[in-house]
DNA sequence: TCCATATTTCGATAATCATCGAATCGTGGA
DNA sequence: TCCACGATTCGATGATTATCGAAATATGGA
């Protein structure tokens, strides 16, 4: 994950509708939930949910696929802990974190610097 | 760490600069940076770095002290692990993960849940 | 006290973004 | 084929934001 993709997702999830809707995929799992729904629970109307929407997925944040006439979106992990990882990476210059410097837990830090690489 | 909280620090990172500015001081751990060795790092004018520290610090991600002439940042570690924890709460709805949702590592979310809870 | 340096604040400009209603598109059932 | 429904696109409006240079503030040294 490089520089301008972490901002698209960081910029995607910054918004309070987005990032509502983002935590409703990531509990709701591979299920996913589809947009009406998502709108109905939010309290938005479904033009301005089909905005976020877009740009969660624009963002590589979710992913989405038609179910009859629904479209059901997901969560789309990868990315997220690519963002998670592109946050933390180096954390204190590699030399072994405070209590309170969490960012870096031994085993997906330490024991593996950069679990998230391998992401797009 | 409450929603307009995470949704302050998301959009404080969601900017080429302060992105850049945040990597810096996660890189630089405790010691931290003083303002101008930022800017000149990130190649802006002091005005515009101070713009943007300012936000950073607003949304509780950094810390300034005096040194002197110098103001020096540091990352606000604390703040930093309630935002990675407040995306991956409840991640999959409390099931366990599948194996590319590395969102709950056993040592983080299941053995202890809500491990940034207890920040602002 | 006076000056140099580090940083922040101010003012103006250009660009991006969130919101809504209306219109359009695509799918499935009668 | 026609209709209903879910979702997206379009157009317009109001608000927020990034940027820079100039000016102001604050600290430390001569």
């Amino acid at each position: 994950m490089d520089a301008p993709a972490v901002i698209r997702a960081l910029g995607a999830l910054a918004q309070e509708h987005r990032l509502a809707a983002f935590r409703l995929l990531v509990q709701a799992g591979d299920e996913g939930m589809h947009a009406g729904a998502i709108a109905e629970r939010l309290g938005i109307v479904s033009s301005s949910m089909s905005f976020h929407l877009a740009a969660l997925a624009h963002a590589g944040l979710v992913s989405q696929r038609r179910q009859s006439r629904l479209i059901i979106y997901t969560v789309n992990y990868p990315a997220m802990n690519g963002l998670m990882g592109y946050l933390t990476e180096n954390c204190c210059g590699g030399v072994p974190c405070l209590d309170d410097a969490v960012c870096c837990p031994p085993q997906t830090n330490i024991a593996n610097p950069h679990p998230a690489e391998n992401v797009a």
